[in-house]
DNA sequence: CTTTCATATGAACATATATTCATATGTATA
DNA sequence: TATACATATGAATATATGTTCATATGAAAG
């Protein structure tokens, strides 16, 4: 039952257990409320996103993502890790040279979004 | 001019410098891309995520989100400073309660694309 | 097989940040 | 005014994370 489910603070305590319960109920799963948070973990970073907004125009290479940012090849290969960790952008070899690129297009949709949401 | 711009790694440099030269003529501004990985680090933490999801039901003092969450009054309310500085929520005042809610709808279509990125 | 070059990676370091604890602020009520 | 309660906040602590440096891996060329 819930009436045992007792709210400590807050004087107008029916009021509130009423609107408790009713959130509680349309939560969504915590697995999936922690996976959205840790994709937005890997944007949330200025070089990553530097990154993604590179790979919008072209897929490149590490050592021309690394010039194009004026970053060191290590920096960029720990975060294109990073980014491939979190599925956001994928890899093919090609020689010496390795070239990545988006994996997918929510990205593009998620950034429009951010883009939007600064520009208000 | 653009001839004496050396790039030290990759054998190929002609094909790649005009790539790179390309690719970082179409960037967005420096300071934009920052901010925008600022909106995305406000969200990148479950926390954080779990708060906004849980004013997508409805407004809530911050007692009421703490016990919806399970966390300390105190925790959540250096989480709401933080998604208010981000102004990802607002608040007002009744009596001795404050409530928030969601400052604006981008939130939903970006938690959206986020979960559409996850499930697939 | 050895060398060269592009990339990946482990360790170390510095910095950022989330939570707790104690306490301050602000509002309503006795 | 004094008390109670909801919220805010500063300091401290623990943890996470980004970059650098040194080095390893892996592929092409001599």
């Amino acid at each position: 039952m819930t009436e045992d489910k007792k709210i400590e603070c807050c004087d107008i305590t029916e009021v509130h257990e009423d609107i408790v319960n009713h959130v509680r109920s349309k939560l969504p799963e915590e697995s999936l409320l922690y996976d959205l948070a840790e994709l937005f973990k890997v944007f949330g970073d200025s070089t990553r996103v530097r990154i993604l907004v590179t790979l919008f125009e072209s897929e490149l290479c590490v050592c021309d993502i690394a010039e194009v940012l004026g970053m060191s090849q290590s920096a960029i290969s720990h975060q294109l890790r990073v980014l491939k960790q979190g599925k956001l952008v994928k890899n093919r070899r090609e020689g010496k040279s390795v070239f990545y690129s988006l994996a997918d297009d929510h990205i593009r949709t998620i950034f429009q979004q951010g883009f939007d949401h600064i520009q208000e």
